[in-house]
Parts: C-alpha cells; structure tokens; sequence
DNA sequence: GCGTAACCTTACGCACGAGTAGGTAGGGTG
DNA sequence: CACCCTACCTACTCGTGCGTAAGGTTACGC
C-alpha cells in the first residue's frame, strides 16, 4: 500500500517528525508511538533506524545544533568590523530561530533541563560562548582598550550576551508576527550601546555597505 | 519510633525533598518515592498533604517563585535613582541565586521545559519583566530621553535583560566558587555601560552612599 | 479511660510506554 | 525463477512509577 523508501528519506522523516512531537510535547511525554504515527511509519522502524529514544533526542539535537551552527557561519564575514561581525551573526541567528521554532524549542527548552542531555547542550553552547568571547576580546583588543581584562570577565560577558539573545529568541520563538530582522535589531542596540547610552538617545543603527 | 509531628512542619519537610529531586532529576525523572524518601516520611502522606505529583510540583515552584520575589522586593528601595534601584534588585537576585541554586533550578531548568508548567511560569516571568520594562520607562521620562519609545520596545528591552540575568544565574547555579556580588556587578556593567562603551574603557562602579 | 481525629504505614492495582520477537513483502541480481 | 537483502508490519513483554485502599498508632479533649 504504502511505498517503500530508501532509508536516508525516512530518517529524514523521522527526525523532523521527533522534532515536531519533543517540541511540543517535552521530552518525556513524547511518546514514540507518537512520533512513529506522526512520520507515516510504525515503530520498529525507528528503533531499526535511530535507535533508542535518547539516541533519537540526541540525533534531533544535533542535527539542528549543526544547522544552526552553519546557518550562523554563514552569515558571518571574517573580515568585516567586530560590530559588522555581530550583527551579522545575530540576523543569521535570528532568521534561522524564527525559520525553524520546533527545532529552537527542541534545542533549548528541552535539553537543558533533561541533566541527561544538559552535558552535551552545555558543550555546545560552551563553543558559542567561546566564540562570542573570542570576538570580545578581539575587539577589544583593537580598541586598545582599559578594560579589565581577565579572561573570565570575557567569558562571564559572553554568557549574558548569548543568555539575552536566547531570551528574545525565545520570545521571537512564541510570537509568530515578530519579525525576526527587528529582534536582530533590538539585541544590537542592547549589546552595543547599553542603557546608559540608550537613555540619552543613542542607538546602534546598520550602516548602508 | 519515628516522631510525630504537625502537619506544617511536615509540608516544608517535602517541599524540601521535592525541590532537592526535582532539581536533580528533572520533573518526569523524579519519583514520588524518592522525594517521600528524602523527605523522610511515606508516600501517601505526600498524597493526602500536597496532593498529585504535578500540584506538589507547582507548590514549589510557587514557593520558590514568591521568595525570590520577596527578596527582590525586600533589597530595592523604590525612592532610589533608577541605577541604584537596579543595581540594588541585581544584588538580592544573584544573592538570592547563590544561597538557594536548587530552587533556581527547578524553577527555571525544570518548569521552562514542560508545557504543562510552562504556563504558570510564563505568568511569573511576565510579571518581572513588567517590572524592569516599567522601570525603564521610569528611567527613560527621568532622562527626558529620546529613544524609540513604542512600548514594545520597552518590553522586548525587558526581556533581553531579564534573558541576560538568567543565563548569568545559570552559571552562577553551577560554579559554587563563583560569588554572587561579582556576578551582579557584571550584570551591571552589562546592561547599564553597553558593550561599546565598554570597549572604551568605562565601567560603572558603585557609589558609596 | 475512652473516643475521635490526626498522623502514618504497608502493600497493592493499574495504566502507560519503551523496546523486541518474529514474520511478511517487494525488488534488484544471478 | 530462486535468492536474498532491505523495507516494513502486528503483536507482544515487561519494568516502572503514579495513585490508593485499608488498616495501625499516638495524642488529646472530655
């Protein structure tokens, strides 16, 4: 009755149907009959293909860790001024959140508060930081700047910076109208110029290229 | 041989427990047993006093939530300039963090993650972010600042702030060493000096009163 | 001292869902 | 056509853990 496909396509199938179910489900309310009937295929198949359901969590994780991961990479000019840099990075990021809001729940609302897959997630979001901090610090470097330069101070930064974007996309996440380019535009304004500076009427704009 | 005892003293007893499994465990994870266990009594008498496993876990989270809002409250004093209101509201926060990092854990590790839960906290977290959006607005009228002052903006402002105190609480949960009065002084620096200004050497530093 | 109410227990029913055993069908290759 | 490998299924087992029934024990009022 129904066709029979080569495996690469019912994987494919599976994981978006498992990102689909754990998105709106949470990790262990999911069940995989569920996410077996939601992909058009009976269970066994998923065990035959993914393997176990943490196997299958951690396959989802990683493949829209990864997606992000590029989506990001790719918006992102090397060579481009350190606030360039970040506004790219943060249309990128936010474009690829409101394209993709099952997978963002998946990544961050589930994982970490599962402690089985905290380790894994932190380690990812430990690269981020990493690379957030490592562009801090360049900067700063370039500004021959004064400011107190232990390397912890940087990576702490980084933590507030990435935990503030991931709050407006979780925001951009639950409100379809948000348009993701204005979500882009208000972190910016927050990273870059500060409260103090907003107060007084300065605000980061994008320069024409 | 075991004594009896009322039921108040009982009741902290298993929001205790509860709090202590659910963090380490994860709201599914953890079992009815194991918190009856730990809080040294048996299972039905969780039952008969705090009722299902999900009330027993919204118990807590409300208990955990108005505490920490008390703290909050108990730290800020409304008569105060803008900064010092929110360098003051940081404070107690991260401090609050600090002495209770189980309870940060399973309000927002834990609760985020579950639809069911997601609701209640959503609620709560809305109520903070008014807060710091209104004071915002305050601070804005009292600058007599020219910035963008759509109240979306104000509250999407709130929310990377918010965003920002929490991914800094996270870190602080998880490395005993770190002292809360220090990571509250990056978060101000943070939001009040802005990355740009930072990068030129400015800091905001505490007043002696 | 005696009832009664609050405290507390052991020991179970029962549903749900992860994972599997074992078997069927299609389609490419000789 | 016979072979076999891959895709695919129905129909189970079995552990785990929520929630409860039914009964025991201490304190306290009268």
């Amino acid at each position: 009755m129904l066709k029979r496909l080569p495996r690469v396509v019912r994987e494919r199938q599976m994981l978006d149907a498992a990102v689909q179910v754990f998105s709106r489900r949470g990790f262990h309310a999911a069940s995989m009959d569920e996410i077996a009937e939601v992909a058009g295929i009976s269970k066994p198949m998923v065990y035959a293909y993914l393997g176990t359901k943490e196997e299958l969590f951690l396959a989802c994780l990683r493949r829209e860790a990864t997606r992000l991961m590029e989506a990001v990479a790719a918006g992102v000019r090397p060579t481009a001024r350190p606030d360039e840099q970040l506004w790219n990075g943060l249309r990128a990021f936010f474009a690829f959140v409101g394209a993709h809001r099952d997978g963002w729940r998946v990544l961050y609302r589930q994982a970490r508060s599962e402690p089985h897959f905290a380790g894994e997630l932190a380690g990812m979001r430990a690269r981020i930081v990493e690379v957030v901090a490592a562009l801090l610090e360049g900067a700063c470097a370039q500004a021959e700047a004064a400011m107190p330069a232990r390397p912890d101070d940087f990576l702490a930064m980084a933590y507030a910076y990435v935990g503030a974007a991931e709050s407006l996309a979780d925001w951009l996440a639950d409100h379809e109208e948000e348009d993701p380019e204005h979500t882009a535009t208000r972190m910016m304004n927050f990273v870059w110029v500060g409260a103090d500076a907003l107060l007084q009427g300065r605000v980061w704009r994008a320069q024409a290229e």
